[in-house]
DNA sequence: AACATCCTAATGTCAGGACAAACTCTTGAC
DNA sequence: GTCAAGAGTTTGTCCTGACATTAGGATGTT
């Protein structure tokens, strides 16, 4: 059961060889070449194809049976998952996920100071008494129309902000670019009525439904780096996710 | 810089050497021996005071820095992260967060029956025209208040399912028990406003803000098991997780 | 024809070694 | 005193090899 799915490995690039592999089957799942619930070649055989060991093969078929792209059973095969599934939620913006789908975002910001930080914030932050951070709203619009009103706060001894900078880019592009490397977040999703502050805003009726996040942000060295409270239109944003049973 | 994490590695055990070192290093976290933020030894040094080679121990790190407990870099070594962060968001039934939290919830069947699929669950399902399936919606209260009503709709090719056993325990129990092994899940998190039929059920008002989900979730065959529309009293009920950066 | 048993194929686990790359700290030069 | 070069430490990647475990088909027996 030869399953040619003639993939190029280059072993002088920088980037890893198994993660050459796994891109290289993602694609060829996305562009139909392996078809869902087809059978891939046994590990060994795929490694010798590619001229690579079993342990990078496998490597980089962990990494594709952990995205959830395809399955293995012992004493049977590989498969490819039936598909019809989205990428795992990721730690990105919501600008980030509206640009890499096509949308033109656009970003006002309704205020922004440099202050000292009120107590809860300093405890979701970890931050000592006194610290100073960023506080700002923001309004996000797509097509015209108002999606999300975000309020964050960033601890401010990473880089400086500035308002312009929040009108033309995503935070987390801001962030990054300072030097941060975010490691993880942990998130509430939940839902709330809008109030007559957020229903203008939104162009949307008082009483009607809004998606709230909060969420804070750590990076690869243990600092909290930035919380924030967001609410979008539900009838224009929902999150959707794939979980991987392990 | 010795951080002694007296493990005992039982190898005539059939749980893998790795997985052992995933418990051991997860408990030593969670009971507070190993500090957030404190360094562990280098990888061969652990591997050594184990008795296990070194891949086998960074296989158990690769996961524990992938469920965000560990953080890892090159060059400098191995910390265990700032804590506070909750478990990813994890594969499993509302009945089992909820027993596994210490509470007491209780199932109320409101409507069952075994009858032909419609033409959106064919599709969600990905069944063939004329195929039956389970559809039921049940009221789930903990400490007698409303929390939750579902509406799911079940393959029937896999194990019977009745109303008594709805009422007892937790839908993704029953399927396990009957042989599915979950895969993988995608689902959808948004918001809307109760309506006439579910305000009264969830014991709130008409117009209040509820969390929806629907969920798709496949078995490791790659068969669509189980899809359902769920809505959450928002004031009672959200969705936690943490994500992990890749 | 039905059933139990063996065999094969595939993934799962584990070992040991080698070199590369990145970060830190020290040392040295200016 | 400041900055740059280098050494050492630690994780990242990749290889070869071996055996265990499981699923499913083939075989043989009753």
């Amino acid at each position: 059961m030869a399953n040619q799915l003639s993939l190029s490995i280059d072993r002088s690039s920088p980037v890893p060889l198994y993660h050459q592999v796994v891109q290289g089957i993602e694609a060829a799942i996305h562009s139909g070449i392996l078809e869902p619930g087809s059978r891939l070649d046994n590990e060994i055989d795929l490694a010798a194809q590619l001229n690579l060991s079993r342990p990078t093969m496998r490597k980089a078929m962990d990494e594709l049976v952990r995205a959830g792209l395809l399955v293995r059973k012992r004493g049977v095969g590989t498969q490819v998952v039936s598909s019809q599934v989205r990428r795992p939620l990721e730690l990105s913006s919501l600008y980030d996920d509206l640009s890499n789908n096509g949308k033109k975002p656009t970003t006002e910001v309704l205020s922004f100071s440099h202050v000292e930080a009120d107590p809860l914030t300093l405890a979701a932050l970890q931050l000592p008494a006194g610290s100073k951070v960023y506080h700002f709203t923001r309004l996000r619009k797509v097509g015209g129309k108002p999606l999300a009103l975000m309020e964050n706060w960033v601890r401010d001894d990473i880089t400086s902000i500035d308002e312009a900078q929040l009108a033309k880019e995503g935070l987390y592009a801001i962030l990054r670019r300072g030097g941060v490397n975010f490691r993880l977040a942990s998130q509430r999703i939940g839902a709330m009525i809008a109030n007559d502050y957020q229903a203008p805003l939104l162009e949307a009726e008082a009483g009607s439904a809004l998606v709230t996040m909060e969420r804070t942000a750590v990076d690869d060295t243990g600092r909290m780096v930035e919380t924030g409270h967001h609410v979008y239109r539900a009838d224009s944003y929902s999150f959707e996710m794939t979980l991987v049973q392990r």
